[in-house]
Formats: structure tokens, sequence, C-alpha cells
DNA sequence: CATGAATGAGGTTTCATTCAT
DNA sequence: TATGAATGAAACCTCATTCAT
């Protein structure tokens, strides 16, 4: 995969037809399946659209280049996690710092093993495909997010700073790409996800002063 | 990892004489200037070759195929980056936990910023090379040693379980990583270090009983 | 010219109601306008459509392929060019002959000045659309009139032969090309013009048969 | 032939072996082979490499793109038949005008002739490759040294300005490229070089100032 | 042992053309 | 008639790997 030049990475067409909308879902999920079935260096331009059901010309009309189909594959599912845990961040407002960042770390660790094929498959591509970029914006929305939420726990005074949030995110993300690259039980899933909750929460509470 | 079955990754020879030790060493380093200079897609055998002032011929001679070249690149960092950990772990045998902590933790820091260029240029590879394996292989071997250490701490009775090691190994080198991949400013990572170090800290406070 | 068989250029409909007449201009031209802003490999009957403001299958309703797209454009330009030279032929029957050629070559020189954009634009493509066929004929058709034209010097015998009009023909365009594809400034192409005259004239002088 | 950015025209490498030699050269000729059995557009690289046989993998270590090739046949023809020129000038110096002219033309018919069958060819690939750039490089060195002949002409003045010597090689060019599109007999040849001495021979003197 | 020319499978991408709506 | 999504053959070009010198 050539990958010179980082441009053009917006889908070429917006499918306006119901028609254009299931072909360009149907590349989506085919990208998948290829990247799980294939690996990230097997995937082939070619082998994707066999797989999808169209011609290579068709996946051309909606993404210009290789890269690009790859880019949006991962970012939807960027999005996707992040959704999840945006909407935890949501409901878990005003309660205990403990319980808030319980429920935003199960909510993410429940996002990722929902689709652990998915997430595995993308840890091969993002580094060809301009992900570190992406993930950093993806990364800064959670952040806020996630600040947003801690300024409401109702038994600290004051959250912690920004800095102290992205380190925990990035820990937890590190800790989870390499849990699901281990292929876990559910059990060990299960233990996994304590532990982690145990992790952001003495995190959060050691970087955080009391309220009175 | 791709899906096809993992050939022979080792080197082809053992560098017995110097002026072979010589060419291995030129070639390893050309690798890591290609990858920095060119990008991962962009770093051909023959290009190697070149930089390192040899002809492809000889390249093949010390290295079966490309993977197996990249992987010994992979496998070196790895490998040098636990020797500083590993040799952390030892000399902060008997001290209190949260002082082995912060010894392991800036050893770890230290050995990953020290040539940041490598590792940054690596995480590009190390999906397309068997890293996921690799890198199981040497934090199974990171975590015995961490235990061992914490074995023998002054001040708690007994270690955390494996599980919550190694945990906090992945969580600290997920965040490392994250830290690396933006291209931080001295003073971000002399702030980030202290972080890493309280996150790892708190966590295996958190993990632990307490020695009577 | 291409090797393989040389398939219907005629254009497929012959444009009967307004609405077509208008759709086919509108084609016509924006062959010309992405001739000159994309260049001849990147005309695409597509791009060509969607500067004509139709679909693509609408330009197929007109012209039953690419080649007899560019080929009625070619044939319309030079018809055009030939249509003035004529023009100027008839008004100039029973003059000296230094001034027939002096008219016949001023008003070769501006018709091709006229949209100088347009024959240079065309030579890429000549050659790949059975240009030098249809050169070939209209070059047979000019020089026929000017043979005519020449008939009825008021200062020669006999015209030069066919040969030595042609030969005329065939420098006067060639030179002019190489002044197009220069980008002449205005000056240039009015040295240019009375050059040429100048070499028109000396050589059918030299080819004529002075009258007694 | 994608042709968006003229840029690195040059060979990739130089033939330093004699293999490398032989193989460059059969590169050459072959690409000249397919354009006459098959068309500028039918031209394929791997068609050319096939009759020159090699691989594709071993043109694309000489010529680092399709233009590349073309341009360096282009540029070898056109060499060729200057060069031919430039020895009829030399060798007509201190001459009469018209039998330097005569000289001139001659020799420039006969290089041309020589090889109708490349020139033909070439005539296609001309303005996809930078033909017209490469074509006023070498008519300015042309120009040059007919003007340098001219300048020892025993029977003139001063010679035709610059000007008037680039009509007179275009107008003899473009005759010619129409003489051979035609695919001419010989007795044709023969007539038609012999007006084309003429035509430059009158125009060259018309626009020259006579010695006393 | 070293060299580097040669290989050729295979990848990405384009675009003339068709045809169901 | 007009549309434009779909097609898929075919072009260009790369690069890991080999092997004669």
């Amino acid at each position: 995969m050539p990958a010179d030049a980082v441009v053009a990475f917006e889908p070429r067409k917006t499918p306006l037809q119901a028609r254009s909308t299931v072909t360009v879902e149907a590349i989506s999920e085919a990208t998948i399946q290829v990247l799980l079935s294939h690996g990230a260096d097997r995937l082939t331009t070619t082998r994707v659209a066999q797989r999808a059901g169209v011609s290579v010309g068709t996946l051309y009309q909606y993404y210009p280049n290789k890269q690009s189909l790859l880019f949006a594959v991962l970012e939807n599912h960027l999005t996707n996690v992040m959704a999840t845990v945006e909407a935890s961040c949501e409901s878990a407002c005003h309660k205990p710092l403990a319980e808030m960042i319980r429920e935003m770390v199960e909510a993410f660790v429940d996002a990722k093993m929902d689709r652990a094929d998915i997430s595995v498959a993308l840890y091969q591509v993002a580094a060809d495909v301009g992900g570190p970029a992406l993930i950093k914006r993806i990364n800064q929305r959670s952040r806020k997010t996630v600040e947003a939420m801690l300024e409401t726990a109702s038994d600290i005074k004051s959250p912690p700073d920004k800095f102290a949030i992205d380190i925990m995110l990035s820990a937890m993300a590190g800790a989870m790409r390499s849990l699901l690259e281990a292929g876990p039980s559910p059990a060990t899933v299960r233990k996994s996800r304590e532990q982690l909750v145990l992790l952001c929460q003495s995190y959060m509470t050691a970087a955080t002063a009391k309220r009175v």
C-alpha cells in the first residue's frame, strides 16, 4: 500500500440513492472481513471488492484510494467506541468519582470487546493510514468529555488536570490493546476489566484533591 | 500479524567474524534510518542495503527475508529497553514499593526516550512483523522480573498477582506509545514521566495487601 | 493513427432538434475546455460530459465513442480554418500572384490565431484520432482551392503544379504549428506572418513560369 | 499514459556493464518496433519489454517510467537527424548560399527518410512526451548551426536574421512531416526533396541582402 | 563471500462504455 | 431521452528475492 502523500481521505461521493448506501455498507463490512481473514498485508482493493460483491471500479467510486477506505473503517470504529464512552460519561454525571470511572472504563471495555475482532484487525492498519493523527483527534474529544464528567463529581473539589486524564486514557487504551491482541478468554476479560477499573480509579484518586 | 505461516524469523547466520558483525550492525542501523526517513511502506530491502553501503545480496546473506530483518531490529530494541528495566529492577530490590515502582517506570521512560526515534519508527512495523507475539514474549519476561522485584519490597506482605502486573506494564507501555507518537517537548516528557510513576504507584498500592 | 480498425467516426445522430444542437455544441466546446485545462491524456468522457453539463450517457448518444468525439472537434476546427482560407482565395481571384499569396497566408494565420488555444489543444490529439488521414483530405481540398485561385492570377502563365502547392501548404502549416506551440507574443506573430507571406511568395514565384 | 508532472525523464541508471548496454539497446529498439506494429496507444511497457526479451522490471531499471522511455527514443532520433544536418552544414561552409541550402536540406530529407518508419512512429508520441519542449531545444541548436554556416556564404553580405531561419526550419520540418505521413513513393520523395530545396533557397534568397 | 541485474507476480488505479431506472 | 452507478479489462509500476558472475 503506497502511502506517500496523506491526502484525500474523504469519501469520494456521498451515496444519495438507496442502492449506493447498500454498496458502501457492503464495502465497509467486506473490508473488515478481509482484514480478519487475510491480514492487513493481504488486503487488496480487489479482494475487498470481490468480498463485497461489487467490482473494483465501484469501490473506487466511493473511496479515492485504498488508504481512504481503511481510514474510513478505522474512523467509523473509533467513533462508535467513543460514542459509547460519551454516553456513559453523560449518564455518570454527578456521581462519586469512583463510580464515574467505573462506568466509563466498563463502557470502554465493553465497547471494545463488543467487536473485538474489528479492534484487533484495525490495530494492524492504524499505523499506515494516518491512525496516530486520527487517534489524537479522537482522544482529544474523549478527554474533554471525561473532563466535563469529572467536573460534576460529587465527592471531589476539582478534577485532575488534562494531563492526567490524557495519561489515564492512553494507559487504558494501551492495556486494552494488549489484552485484545492476546485473544483473551471471557474470564480473563472480566478480570482485566475489573483491574482496569481499579487502575483508573486509583490513579484518578491519587491525582485529585479531595473535596471538603 | 499476517495470517500466513510465520516463517523463519531468525537471522540466517550468526556473525562470528568481525566483518560480519560490522555489516549486520550497519544493516540494522540503516533499517532504522530508512524507517525514519521514508516510512514503513517505503522501506525496501534495496534501499536499506544502499543506506548500509552493501548490496542487496549481502543483506540477504544475513537475513532470509524482509520480515526477519524488521523482526530483528524490533527485537533488538525491545530487548535493549527490557535490559534497562531489568537492571533497574535489580537495583531496586528490597526498597519500599513506591520507590521500586518509581525506579522501574523512570528507567522505562528514559530508555524509550533515549532513542525515541527508533521507538516511533518501530511502532509502524510492529503490527506487520509478528510484533504482538514478540511483545507478548518480552512482556512475560518483564513481568517476571518485576514480580521478582516486588517480592522483595520492604513494606508489603505479598505482591500483586501476575495479572495486575501485566495490566500495569501494558498500561505503561500504552501511555508511553501515545506520548512518543505525539512528539512531545522535554517539559511534557518530564511531566508525563512523573504522572506515569504516580499511575503505577497508585495502582500497585491499590492492588496490594499491605505488610503487617 | 492507431493501428487498429478505424471505426465509425461519424457522429451517431444528426441533431435535428434545437435541443440536440445545443447539447452537441456544449459537448464540443467542453471537449476543448478539458483539452486545454487537463491535457489530452486527462481528457475523459466523464469529465467532458460534466463540463458540458450533461451526463456521460447523453454524450454517448451523440458520439459512439471517444475517438469520434475528438475527431469531430478536430474536423470542425480544420473545416473552419479551411473555410476562411477558401473565402480569401475566392476574393483574391484575378489579382497578381504575390497579392493572392499574401491574402491566403494572412487569412490562414489569422484563422489559426483566432483560436490559438484550440489549435494548440488539437495538436495533442490529432495523432491519436486519425488526424493525418483527415488532414490529408482537408489538404487536398485546400490545394484544389488554391490551385483554382492561382489559375486566375493576372501575372503568370500557368500556376505551379499540384506538388508545389502541397509543399507550400504543408510548409506553411508546419511553420504555423511551430509558432503556435511556442506561445508567441503578438509582435512575434506579426513578424512571423510577414515572413510566412514572404516564404510562400518567393517559393510560388520560383516555382512558376512567368506570363508573357 | 498518464503524463501529469513532466519529471524525471532521465534514464535511471547508466549501463556500466556490457550486459546492461545490450539490454538498453534492445529496449530502445523494441520501443520503435512496438510503436510501428501496434501504434502509440497500444504501446505498453509490458509489450515493449516482451519484444525486447526482458521483463518489465528490467525495463523499469533503466527508465523510471513510460514517458522517459519514449522521450529517450524521441531524443535519440532527433539528435541523430540533427547530427547529420550539422555535419552537412560544416562541410558546406564557404560555398554559395544556394548550394549551402541544397546540401543542408538534402541532408535533412535523407536523414529523415533513412529511418522513415521511426520518424512517423515518433510523430505519434511527440505530443505526449514533452516533444514540443524538446523540439524547441533541438531547433535552437539547429538554427545556430545553420546561422553559423550562412555567415560564411561566399555570395551574400549578411545572413538572414534568426527569425527567418527559424521559419525556414519549421517550414521544412512541417513539409517533411506531411510527406512522411503520406507514405510516399521513392519518386515522390525525390521530387519533394527537390521542391523543398527550392522552397528554402528561394526564401533564404528573398530574406537576404545580396553581398556586393 | 559480494554484487547487482534480472525477474515477474501482483498491487493499485483509471476510464471507456453499458444499461437499468 | 437522460441519468449515473456499475463494470472490469487493462495499464503502470514496485519490490522481494534469486543467481550468474
